[in-house]
DNA sequence: GGTACAATTGTATACGTATACAAAACCCCG
DNA sequence: CGGGGTTTTGTATACGTATACAATTGTACC
């Protein structure tokens, strides 16, 4: 086999005589030009590894001349560490979700990481998807809305694949976990519509047995009691618009309808909200409270003006990131559960008072 | 240094002492487990190879055994294709591309592909971070919303990564793009508005300089200049719903305002709505024709119900991957443009007939 | 049993980069 | 001008997998 003025072998891809397409340039390639040995090329690049100004210029110039682009998949290999960090989402178009993974997309290329992102139906999903982004070498995986089976958290850990789950929490499995109060939330609204006077209040649940929803749900219910109340109405959604729309309907349709209705999502509020006005013609606040969860952008809205729960997301984001980016760092520490306060937004889809005399 | 039974070098970094952490088990391990060389393992993983019955037993049950995971960093390395997809991502969190996005992950992963999100604040930006793409030699990269310049494309070509822009083209450069007919969209409305008898039409146009405006706002002038009318009046914003609210406010506070203003996006028609009836109490579609442009979910909500043009964002997503699925297939073929014809939902925000005389 | 051929397995190498170690070059100062 | 120390450079190897090629084994048939 040929070999170069260095004694390496020459690549057989890149034949000297093929001049007609300059396709992958390797620091092989760049070396060879510039004389010098391939490990050169490769410290030149590395940026604190000790090389003289001439070195420096003389490879640069040579890879300036080749268009050579660093092969990050081959520096990943060696390394042991490829800056990405897998996302699995779920709920996309929500857009609750839809800020998350731009907030989280933007602050992780800000630290130097890209996002592999992994797009689940179903929480079950989460059990045949994360594999794969393991199998990617993905330095740590963000889960939102959906929880690990122990052996799933088993083989992050052995893989040394720091995991943050986002949006859930499990207590048991020492997985890291980012949250918004849910429970607060709930006891927020509670008093809210207490304070206010309100009578029959009724609760639209989202997802069944989804975290997020069992959270807001005993949080509410359980401050509704404390306070010598109790829930009078449940219907059950699956946090979008049609689904609060439809069970909006089954609960003010009745002859003893509500005139409270905490919605598990901003998205069915707004359908309740619509149904209730445009189908109904009840109008909120005067007829009815209505209250949601999250926050989203359409929630200031003039048309809707929901008062709801708001989840901060960039807190939340922030703080997901910084455990991922410490358990990356400092591997084989104990897991971390951060729980942020939401915050109640009051707008004008509920009569409640200003003071929030329950804290 | 130590060798095993088939005189392979043995790893050094998992001892066989080291039980208590069997963290990176590679091929190597399971092949000195199995008794077998590290190539005949790889062909066990390896869909049509030839193996024995016996060997693919004794290979499967050492990998299963060691909890064996490909790495699919190095496979990509030697395959000279990572299977990811770089898809690159601008104006994030409307709706629209909220969708998209969850179609195109869809889609990929259902194909074999994964997908590296890149996110981007302003078309400038791309000329900074499909790079990175490039770098993890992605094997194929979608744009969403913006161009390339030629030296971008260039690289691209050079490198052999097939790009598809998508709601964009290019003229020049031979780059494959899918987009809506956003010209015969803009057609489509004015034709709809003066059927209707309308007299004083405006535009709200979106990002200035975005060839999706461009286009639209091209196609709806030049139909309505030859059908004898003129635009009135023009106001521009940025594809947001604020943005298409203090343009709407701009437009209606005139002493002379219009009686049809067709939006460049949904967002801002929806901005422009709840301006009019909110805070000016002007009624649509009674004393105002609004027309948007995407048909995002909301649109159809009855809150809204807001007449516009559909984008069918499944035919273009379907349609963008299988342009970048037989690029990545046949490399080297003609660049291909493909045009999806949008079409006009009429809701009740717009005071239009029923039959679609001019087509 | 031997030959021709097919199926299977092992050996060696490649992919492109980073880095431990050794060799070389350079520098400073007596 | 030589010796100790510091930079700088080259050599060799590792990361984990796929695959060309050669070697081996198995099969069928005369």
């Amino acid at each position: 086999m040929a070999k170069n003025i260095s004694g390496k072998k020459v690549s057989k891809r890149t034949p000297s005589t093929d001049v007609a397409r300059p396709a992958n340039v390797s620091q092989i390639d760049v070396a060879r030009l510039a004389g010098v040995s391939q490990a050169a090329v490769s410290r030149v690049l590395t940026p604190d590894a000790s090389v003289s100004d001439e070195m420096r210029e003389k490879v640069l110039a040579a890879a300036e001349k080749l268009g050579y682009r660093p092969n990050v998949i081959a520096r990943s290999l060696v390394r042991q560490s490829t800056n990405m960090i897998g996302l699995v989402v779920i709920r996309f178009t929500n857009p609750f979700y839809a800020r998350m993974i731009r907030d989280f997309t933007r602050a992780l290329q800000n630290r130097g990481y890209w996002t592999l992102l992994l797009n689940i139906q179903d929480s079950q999903e989460v059990e045949k998807t994360l594999p794969m982004a393991l199998q990617y070498r993905v330095d740590g995986i963000i889960v939102t809305s959906a929880t690990l089976s122990s052996k799933l958290a088993d083989e992050c850990a052995r893989l040394g694949t720091p995991v943050v789950l986002f949006n859930r929490y499990a207590l048991t499995g020492n997985v890291n976990a980012v949250r918004c109060d849910n429970v607060g939330g709930g006891r927020l609204v509670a008093d809210a519509l207490l304070d206010a006077g309100h009578q029959r209040i009724a609760y639209i649940a989202g997802e069944e047995g989804s975290s997020t929803n069992r959270d807001r749900e005993r949080g509410f219910t359980e401050r509704l009691q404390e306070r010598g109340h109790t829930l009078a109405l449940r219907e059950s959604g699956d946090y979008t618009y049609e689904s609060g729309y439809a069970a909006a309907r089954r609960l003010l349709q009745r002859d003893d309808p509500p005139d409270a209705v905490f919605c598990s999502s901003d998205l069915m509020a707004m359908g309740a909200l619509d149904l209730a006005r445009y189908e109904l013609g009840i109008r909120a606040p005067e007829e009815l409270s209505i209250i949601g969860f999250d926050d989203i952008p359409m929630a200031g809205w003039p048309g809707y003006s929901l008062t709801t729960i708001r989840q901060p997301v960039d807190r939340m984001v922030e703080a997901t990131i910084q455990v991922l980016v410490d358990a990356i760092e400092a591997p084989g520490t104990e897991a971390v559960i951060r729980t942020i306060p939401p915050t109640l937004v009051m707008r004008s889809s509920a009569r409640i008072t200003g003071a929030d005399s329950h804290s």
